[in-house]
DNA sequence: CCTACCGATCGGTAGG
DNA sequence: CCTACCGATCGGTAGG
């Protein structure tokens, strides 16, 4: 591979070891949501590194440390671009709806190269019992958590309806946003968001 | 011995390779679907059926042709268990409703033990260019063009509303389908078929 | 369908 | 971080 633009360097100082490790969680991260994260290897990884393999190797000593690693590092990824942004938005309605904009664009921008990494393994790993399934499961909840309490904030300002079934609402714009990331990615396609974007829009106002 | 004429004989009885070949693609299938179509092996298919790893190489002669091949056999399930079902229900609003279900019950009944092959594939090479990703692309083409001309029927017949957005609609129907599919294999719990099943009603009841 | 093999790559270890 | 190595497995070939 050649080199790639890199995040700006955080101006706080690390060791040169510390600077690989993070360089090659980068690459993981983006090599797993585009081919899988049970497809990285740690020789893949060092090529495009172009160090050795067992110096790759070094900074996890299991192929299942690099792989929750790798989980972790996305989760911060996700945090920045998705989920802190939504919650800057005013409590409330208009806060549910910034965090599905917030998904739909973190999708759009190409945040990873494959499309969204946890929308990745959650189908990679749904039906692979193990510590990464249970990863994804956690994830799922507080993904689903997350969205409920912002519909459950909505509700109690009175902004959506009492009856508003919380878990359904939750489970069709979960479902539209993660199928919007999926046709995204295969058809390259930027009205495919749009259909997300209308899709959203008339759940939360079916529920007003 | 075999050496007399038999009328009984069923006409669909195959020679023995033919049998292999279609064992094979059996295996193929079912662990595609849950391990993902790229980690099929052709050793570890040859371990789960007891013969060498190059026996089963000659049936197929590339690993690309193994892939293809098992797409194809997938296809033919996918047709028996949920497209033919649904178009033996009555032209118009029930045909589309009977796709919708059909759907969720091969989820639900476990056709493929690790959720919708089709749903697994896409996932795994929407971003991967190539050959698969061409089929890929070719199977979720075919399937939006069932949906949508499923609800153009039921939209002449005055069953849905002439304003309806056909494409948005078949969009919405498939996010409701696909995450339905990827979260039940996830969790194991029938109640997110229900889930589904409510955002089809819903989706459809604002069509009318 | 088999045995016997090829070069490449896998995860991982030893020792520095 | 390196070289050098381990046994296992990969896709694929040769010859039967």
């Amino acid at each position: 591979m050649t080199d790639e633009p890199r995040f700006t360097e955080p101006p706080k100082r690390r060791t040169d070891g510390e600077q690989t490790h993070a360089q090659i969680l980068d690459i993981a991260m983006r090599l797993a949501s585009i081919e899988g994260l049970g497809s990285l290897t740690i020789g893949r990884l060092a090529r495009e590194l172009g160090v050795s393999k067992s110096g790759v190797f070094a900074h996890f000593r299991s192929k299942q440390r690099l792989q929750k690693e790798t989980i972790e590092a996305a989760r911060e990824i996700f945090s920045r671009e998705v989920t802190e942004p939504a919650l800057a938005a005013p409590e409330g309605l208009a806060r549910l709806e910034a965090l599905c904009e917030a998904f739909l664009s973190y999708v759009e921008r190409g945040v990873f190269p494959g499309g969204c990494f946890f929308a990745q393994i959650l189908a990679e790993f749904d039906a692979q019992p193990g510590e990464i399934r249970d990863e994804v499961l956690a994830d799922q909840r507080d993904w689903v958590s997350l969205l409920e309490e912002l519909i459950q904030d909505a509700v109690r300002r009175g902004e959506l309806d009492k009856a508003t079934d919380v878990g359904q609402l939750a489970f069709e714009l979960s479902a539209a946003l993660e199928f919007s990331n999926y046709l995204s990615t295969l058809h390259r396609d930027p009205a495919i968001a749009e259909r997300g974007r209308e899709a959203v829009r008339g759940a939360i106002a079916r529920a007003r």
